[in-house]
DNA sequence: ACCTGAACACCGTTCAAGT
DNA sequence: ACCTGAACACCGTTCAAGT
């Protein structure tokens, strides 16, 4: 009859709007290379320290909340991939996407890579939708049998963790490239269709 | 006729004894934990801190000097797999032993994943035995036609990488399995042998 | 309830002084 | 030539005092 347990606190006008300007000063330093410290985003921001650390309260937090929204759009891609192209395919340019994403902004594939390993937890739910984007994809090649049974998304994540490690330089194309083609290829292997 | 530009240095004998001491002591805290302060290693060796500093001027460089005999057994281990089994049981039984040894050394995952990307140059020396054994094992293996040519030691550790985002929890064990058989798979995939 | 900002703890880096 | 260790710079974290 009552309310959830898990009271979802209204916030306060003043704490919300502290939070987006940390955000939005994050956004732009961020840019400008992942080292920034995170007590110059509180200064540029206008905050004290001890409001920054309360909302964000470890590094991770903030960059996977500064680029949620973003990372919301690439998850949601994913279905228009879904619907416009066979599902091999649209695993792969997803997965594309998705590197090319985390490579342009800085700190984003640390952040990721810790947030997907264990526990940490924060930021955990602005990496969620991604989670579910990359299960819906490997249903459907499932269901195709375009990719080979029972797939977890751990797995597919730790098939593709090289992504996080490419880094921006005079050669980073050729090796996105081949390690998509790995990673399709390895996942195709023993595929029910194509497979005789 | 005179000797090479580039002197070896045949550094005093302190300074001998100091790095020893330090790599020593260096030893056992980083088995009880990657997040040793550097500084305390240098109080417990008993040198200062600018002497520290100056044989090792980062923590990736102290890492892989710890851990650089080991590593070169690693690296020697992978002749003894191909002269006593298949190439490509050579190279999966390598892959797994390179991955174990490196989850049960603190820092050394980390360590590897910074030395492999691009110069940072530090402790490179140390990695290059394990390079060269990933690829006398390539080698082998694509003479035998067990794997599809062409595949250079960059695109290996790209494949690979997850390799060094798997932490030492309950279920180690079958993720690292299913991270070497999806790799073994992809490189055997348009190879020669067993192709038609 | 939330914010502030000084204070604290910590750690990597440097450098003038020693031997 | 190498070492020492105090001093410095920096950054994350806390907390008493404010509103």
């Amino acid at each position: 009859m009552a309310q959830s347990q898990k009271v979802e606190r209204p916030a306060r006008a003043d704490a919300l709007l502290n939070r987006e300007r940390i955000l939005a000063v994050a956004l732009e330093e961020l840019a400008q290379g992942a080292d920034v410290p995170l007590s110059a985003i509180a200064r540029k921001a206008g905050v004290g320290q001890g409001t920054f650390y309360r909302h964000f309260p470890t590094r991770e937090a903030l960059v996977m909340e500064v680029y949620r929204y973003e990372m919301l759009q690439v998850a949601k891609y994913a279905e228009h991939l879904l619907q416009t192209r066979a599902p091999d395919q649209a695993l792969r340019e997803w997965m594309t996407r998705l590197a090319e994403y985390a490579m342009n902004k800085a700190g984003l594939a640390n952040a990721i890579r810790e947030v997907s390993n264990v526990g940490s937890c924060a930021g955990k739910e602005s990496y969620a939708p991604v989670v579910n984007a990359a299960q819906s994809l490997l249903d459907a090649n499932e269901r195709a049998g375009t990719i080979r049974p029972g797939i977890t998304t751990d797995d597919f994540f730790l098939a593709i963790a090289g992504i996080w490690q490419i880094n921006v330089n005079d050669e980073w194309k050729p090796r996105l490239v081949w390690l998509m083609d790995f990673v399709m290829e390895g996942l195709r292997a023993g595929a029910p269709a194509r497979s005789a």
